[in-house]
DNA sequence: CATGAATGAGCTTTCATTCAT
DNA sequence: GATGAATGAAAGCTCATTCAT
């Protein structure tokens, strides 16, 4: 369509640089993760923040730049959402639990999350390898993790030691791809992907990840 | 570069319709898969194909048409592999092991897979959604796990019966995400995503899911 | 849309060379007259003579030539409808009114013939410029105007010695505007041309016609 | 060739939106008018109009709606054109000949407009349907005409009345066709169409209209 | 004689980006 | 600090035309 010009009907905001940015910003998630990088538009970013384009160059650069921002504040939100998890009161199983449901309401609820990760994977992550501090973003829920499977072997709930990060990758594994790949699941196996069906997925892999942690190595596998 | 002669690329090739036809869906699987729908452009496909671009409107008819081509020749090309599966001859337990091995490698082997499944989903299925045959597609090899976990549940190997379905979706969720997120999770958890990691992950996999088809419903979570 | 390949549902028609360009020909007038010049497609016209593209460039040249060739043919097909008008046996009163309601009938009939002098005129008259027999084309028709001209002043019936050419362009005119002209006219002031109206404004033009033919120039404009 | 300077052909002109879409539609009504709608050029009403061609589709939408803007602009200027012409001071037989010139000279003058109209029916009127407000633009020329008809009859000029928009079609059918089909007449007829012509068609014609509205109705058609 | 296959050139339209106020 | 106006470069798509069989 365009602009169809001289109809503006932006009206002039009060001039507060740090709103301007971070409504941009909140703009630029949601268009990046509805439309991937190459589909998004600098137009409607700027629509939707109320903004004139010229704003998002002069607080941003680029279009890179700016994806480069949302993607980073994809990040910030998450570790900020992540806060509110404490396992550290639970006991060591009741912990998978929580983290299992905390993980799979977390991409549930943010989907935009979800689809950023996968804009940056197909980009082949060139935007968040230059981000050097993105490690010690995450650190922090890595590190509850850790503590959650020490004392589960401490407590003798679990034999087996893991890994935080692959145990993690793993939880994050089973929440991830049923809702990231919901449509063609759909489409090719007709599962009726819901909340119930979800649920039903969360509590089925918290089971399997617990075992997995219970089970004794030494043991052969034995028959039912 | 990598040319023959320094000018005068496109030689006069052979006027064989199917011919063309398959070098552009060839091309297109690759472009789609490499830059997503919005980033793909019709003129790299072309080139690529080494056909202009004429060709690929008459063929296909528009841009759309062309992804949804490749989308559905990505499918194809999975039921072929598929087709060298073969569970029937192995113990239940080796025939998951085998499943989980397979799936990995196949993500592994064929990153466009991942890629075109990844942007239909980010386009909300909108184009698998009118493929209206592809459950059938994907039918085989959801009958040959069904036949393995029955198997399975008959010789007393597992205790549990899970649909199908929903057991494959466990085995693919294991398998893609850390493929189809390797770049981020490299960055955020430097988690060093190579083939060894990965075939770890294969075992681990494999024995979490014995593990989870195996337990006892009734039995208590026991300690270690 | 484009031809979609490998549809292909022409029959081998048999080889006449003559009916095969007389098809070609047919369907050129209709394109030409129904989109003009620039608007029509070389494509649609080998469509609907059901014919190869390659035919119509082997038996015309390019575009222009097919064109050249479909406002020929439109001035012979006007000039063989011209054959069946008799003036000769009406007396010139009737010669009249018989020339106007013939010359109304005939673009009412014939609607791709005023296109098709539209588009020509629009275009400069570049190409029937060059069609140097064309004069000869029209002057069959010419000739009985001149003859009726001629009896009505012998006879007594028309005081006004007129130009054949001039009051055939004064008939053409008053046929030729309502016709061509009808979608603005009725948009823009309303008036329903339909056959009725179009028969009043025959009758009423004939009047007209008649009136100035036989008006004494020597008398002065009388009242009422 | 009119050009001052020998490269760098445009000036930073000022930013005025105004003047911008003026000179574009301006551009389009001369554009549209020489080529018709397939055939002009958006390119070339960028480049007449002294714009980049992304500027007519932000004031415009697309080729359609310039088409439908500079249709639009036709009728206002011949509005525009139409307040100049004032027929109630003459008396009825010198308010026809005043018409009937005005609107030839009209016609001639301004070319653009016959060809806008021509474009406009052999498209059907699909644009000046959707032109709700067409009507009213013509509806002070017809109060005029319809004035000098009553006045006509009032006085006794007139014998006969006729609807305005009937009697003003006469006018126009008469103005419009030897200017809009110049070149075919030329062509075929070998009429030299130029303005001493031109004016001798404007006199017959006027006293032919003039001649019906005051024939008798009831007197029987005489001989010289 | 006839045509399916193919293409160069050009069309409308879009988009990230900058200029001038 | 903020924005309406403007554009170069390219994208998707079309079309008259030719090639090879």
């Amino acid at each position: 369509m365009g602009t169809m010009k001289a109809e503006a009907s932006r009206t002039p905001r009060k001039r507060d640089a740090a709103d301007t940015k971070r409504r941009i910003l909140k703009a630029a998630l949601n268009e990046f993760a509805t439309h991937g990088f190459a589909g998004a538009r600098v137009d409607r970013i700027a629509q939707e923040a109320d903004v004139s384009k010229p704003m998002i160059y002069d607080y941003f650069g680029d279009k890179s730049a700016v994806y480069a921002a949302a993607l980073r504040e994809a990040y910030v939100k998450i570790r900020e959402a992540e806060k509110k998890l404490s396992l550290d009161k639970l006991s060591p199983n009741d912990a998978v639990r929580e983290l299992v449901r905390f993980t799979m309401n977390h991409y549930r609820r943010n989907p935009w999350f979800i689809s950023l990760l996968t804009i940056e994977n197909m980009r082949g992550g060139q935007t968040i390898r230059t981000m050097s501090d993105m490690p010690r973003v995450q650190s922090v829920l890595l590190e509850q993790v850790r503590n959650v499977l020490q004392r589960g072997k401490l407590s003798g709930d679990f034999c087996n030691e893991m890994d935080p990060r692959d145990f993690y990758i793993f939880v994050a594994s089973l929440c991830y791809f049923p809702i990231s790949n919901t449509h063609t699941l759909r489409a090719v196996f007709g599962v009726p992907i819901d909340n119930d069906w979800l649920n039903r997925r969360c509590d089925e892999a918290s089971e399997m990840l617990l075992g997995y942690l219970k089970r004794d190595i030494s043991a052969k596998p034995s028959d039912c």
